[in-house]
DNA sequence: CGTATACATTCTGTATACTATAGAAGGCAA
DNA sequence: TTGCCTTCTATAGTATACAGAATGTATACG
């Protein structure tokens, strides 16, 4: 019984880490040392590699240790082109297909976002938001749409990790203005509005692809020329 | 080396079984049988099985057998939203990032999806379709996309099988007319005309969708009361 | 005669041992 | 000295054995 559980554990440390970029894109898996750490044999921890790796988590290459999974210019590129799409049919399903209890978890989501706001690290606003547009993926529960929801937003949550650290007062407004966003979104789907629910998905990827977009081409440093010691972060 | 072509050959064994439906939606996987039928030990085929998983050929359960993944008036719906807009976008991108290579490839697939429907029986009707689309989606490569896509087009294939077995003059008309389409098609994408290739995937999709619409509500049985025998094909 | 419980059998899951392969390092030859 | 080939080592992949869970059947009791 308890070797299920720790495999458990090792998938949800494994995402988690992934999303919070706690394990960044392109490190490389050490088999050896996770079985040791989680107290599992090789055959298991093996087992979970394939999961995470269909799920777009990590990359598994033949003869060679399993990769974090990449994200590169070309990545981001296609982000920007899905995105949007994807985001919006997926609010809209909600709105269509909303249960109750559903309804119920995305407020509870949405709570926990908000505590994560006031006095949580970078990595718990990151989950908890990501958690919060999981459940919209629940909710419109398009087994086809599903797949490539969940892959935009594990890149949207290591994205994320980057502008979910308010080290400016621009930062901290776009947040709030996010956690606003994510209240309406709410009201919509319990209204079972699925223009306004689609309306949202588009405003609300707006507000991100705006602090993508600084996250990409961040403003260049204003120092004299022979000044600058490092360059800004990639 | 011989295991892992083993390996290989089972997974494509099973897509290709699961695509035409030799092996049917929710039925049983045994895997000592198919450790047996393949000469490989339980581990790598419960590899196999985790990978094609999260492909979404098949479903695993805890502590129970793998099962193919169902297709069920659910799923169907959810093909239904789902459809237009996927392949609507990836036909538009593959009008725009298609290399000379992929149109190369694109047309021979064409060649052989039209001996099969010249000479080659239902199954290799429904692989060479498949494998035409599974090509847009590799021009399209946009790794956010491909996972919904794939999918849809594993239940795309699945529901055609009934309708590339030509027994009537209608289907017949049908399939001739998704060939001149797939031409259009490339020919749309090789002149890089994004609005031509969304437009005939719109054309493609209608013409399948009616199909669909068919299997799922066949025309009733023109059989006078107390004659029947048997009830048409679910 | 029906139902419930216990036991047995079968199958899923995990661990460990063995094999193959790829990368690195060192030696030999040019 | 440098380039290539060979060998060695570390790591990925496979096989098998063992443990545990679930289901089905049989028997006993109500």
């Amino acid at each position: 019984m308890a070797a299920k559980d720790r495999k458990t554990t090792l998938a949800t440390h494994l995402k988690h880490a992934i999303l919070t970029t706690a394990r960044q894109p392109g490190a490389d898996l050490d088999e050896a040392a996770i079985c040791a750490e989680f107290g599992l044999s090789r055959t298991p921890v093996r087992e979970v590699f394939r999961e995470l790796a269909g799920l777009g988590y990590i990359d598994l290459r033949d003869n060679r240790g399993p990769r974090v999974a990449d994200l590169t210019h070309t990545t981001l590129r296609d982000f920007f082109l899905a995105a949007p799409m994807i985001y919006g049919a997926i609010l809209r399903l909600a709105a269509r297909n909303a249960t109750d209890v559903q309804i119920q978890a995305l407020r509870g989501a949405q709570e926990r976002f908000r505590a994560a706001l006031r006095d949580g690290s970078t990595p718990d606003r990151t989950l908890a938001n990501n958690r919060f547009h999981e459940i919209t993926g629940e909710m419109a529960g398009n087994i086809y749409l599903l797949p490539s929801f969940h892959r935009l937003l594990i890149d949207h949550a290591r994205i994320s990790m980057t502008f979910y650290r308010p080290e400016n007062a621009t930062m901290a407004d776009s947040v709030a203005e996010a956690s606003r966003q994510h209240d309406a979104i709410i009201d919509a789907i319990a209204a079972r509005d699925e223009a306004q629910s689609a309306q949202l998905a588009e405003d609300h990827w707006n507000l991100s692809r705006h602090e993508i977009e600084r996250f990409v081409m961040p403003t260049a440093l204003e120092v004299p020329m022979g000044q600058i010691t490092r360059s800004s972060p990639a």
